[in-house]
DNA sequence: GGAATGGCAAGTGTATGCACTTTGTGCACG
DNA sequence: CGTGCACAAAGTGCATACACTTGCCATTCC
């Protein structure tokens, strides 16, 4: 239905002249980061429509700054771009979607793997600190605030690996597979269960036990992607409503 | 020193009229293939300016493409965007590249255990014949036809995980390292030492043992990485010699 | 009646122009 | 003689205009 409402928040907070106080980088750059957040949020369903000239009005932009951000966009792997025929939200198949949470197992297991390894002291305590907290969370049934707890975790492993070439693959990799599973925690148990499993690497990162780490963090991500598989094969006709 | 000689060939063999026999795809897409190869391939060196203008004058376009195209290589990392800066041909510093080695071996890794469960019959059969000719190449020194062979054999490493976003996460962290190892087979008998190291691997992915696979692979690209880390440390000034 | 063709509308691909940012150079001033 | 400022040149960022492609629909022909 491509909604009408400027909505410009992400950009900018008011309709005053736009040019000589863009805050952050280039126009392209804000709308990199405002539609692959309305992607990975879920704000935009896999299939829908990037239309370049309401794009354009929407930011109050050029086309011009649209088909660059369009163009990135598709590069990180987030829309699908078909020559003359526009771009939409990136719809993977069945096996893609297996083949991204497999990558993704695998680049879990080497950040904690390296993680056991290479972390530092206070990386350590800080993890466990983190970690600990967040059982709160689960006895209180905080979804919300446990997903997003649960994305710090990770990040954390993936810093924790030392590396910023694997920091950035496991990222990316993150990044398109949010879309598929951001609603894993409504699952009945699966709060729970999710904090074992952290508690599993947590303890394997302590005592510096790599192996052990790295099957516990491959684990994890594995009934990740089966709990995710729920809804990303559900009905969901994905082309009307805006947001859930 | 920008060399200004046409040397439209790899767009275009002749300079009639560009438009409505565009052979494949758009513009944008020739173009990122074009550079992409002359990066990858080391006639542009890391460091080395990619000026809108004269991009847009050698491959006879206006600068609106050639900004899409580097917006495209940036997000691939062959290419680094400072905001009203301008592109240069990516440079990494020793730390990153360091990292980018060790993601390759994790990353080769991951494709040899995989591929020694997966790969069909076929395709380890192809892969065992493949490398047993390479021998010949090996005992007359053919050393660009074995850079050739190389790359093949890995592809197939990547393609018999049957996992196609690993695939790309393998072909993309590939082809930004290849600017970095291009000269490693001139190193005095690493011909030798890399066939040693590809029988390994063979072998393991014959005899099915996903461990020794994976083990042989990680060793294999940790070795290559010491090879290539003599020609990145050169001296190298990378500015205006074009080709080696 | 159905299939093919022509034109229309929507939307993408590219060219061009102007504004703004950055950077280098020369001159004034301390 | 060194430091800082102003101005000019080069080059990027974005807007706008136009060309071309695609999909749809009506008309026409078989």
């Amino acid at each position: 239905m491509t909604l009408e409402r400027p909505d410009l928040s992400e950009v900018e907070a008011e309709p005053r002249r736009r040019r000589k106080l863009v805050r952050a980088g280039t126009m392209v750059d804000q709308m990199v980061r405002a539609i692959s957040d309305r992607i990975v949020t879920g704000i935009m369903r896999p299939g829908e429509k990037l239309d370049e000239v309401s794009l354009a009005n929407r930011y109050d932009v050029s086309r011009t700054p649209v088909r660059e951000a369009l163009r990135q966009l598709a590069a990180m792997g987030l829309v699908d771009r078909r020559p003359n025929r526009g771009a939409i939200v990136a719809v993977v198949k069945p096996d893609d979607l297996a083949s991204m949470f497999e990558s993704m197992a695998e680049l879990e297991a080497i950040c904690a793997r390296f993680s056991a390894q290479r972390m530092t002291a206070q990386e350590r305590r800080a993890l466990e600190i983190e970690h600990r907290a967040a059982a709160q969370l689960v006895a209180q049934r905080q979804e919300a605030d446990y997903e997003l707890f649960n994305s710090d975790f990770h990040t954390r492993l993936y810093r924790g690996a030392h590396s910023a070439h694997i920091y950035e693959l496991a990222t990316s990799t993150r990044s398109r597979l949010a879309p598929f599973r951001r609603a894993q925690f409504r699952l009945e148990g699966r709060l729970e269960k999710s904090w074992k499993e952290h508690d599993l690497i947590v303890d394997a990162i302590i005592r510096g036990d790599a192996q052990a780490a790295g099957d516990a963090a491959r684990n994890h991500v594995a009934l990740v992607s089966v709990a995710s598989a729920v809804f990303a094969t559900e009905p969901g006709d994905a082309e009307t409503s805006v947001d859930g």
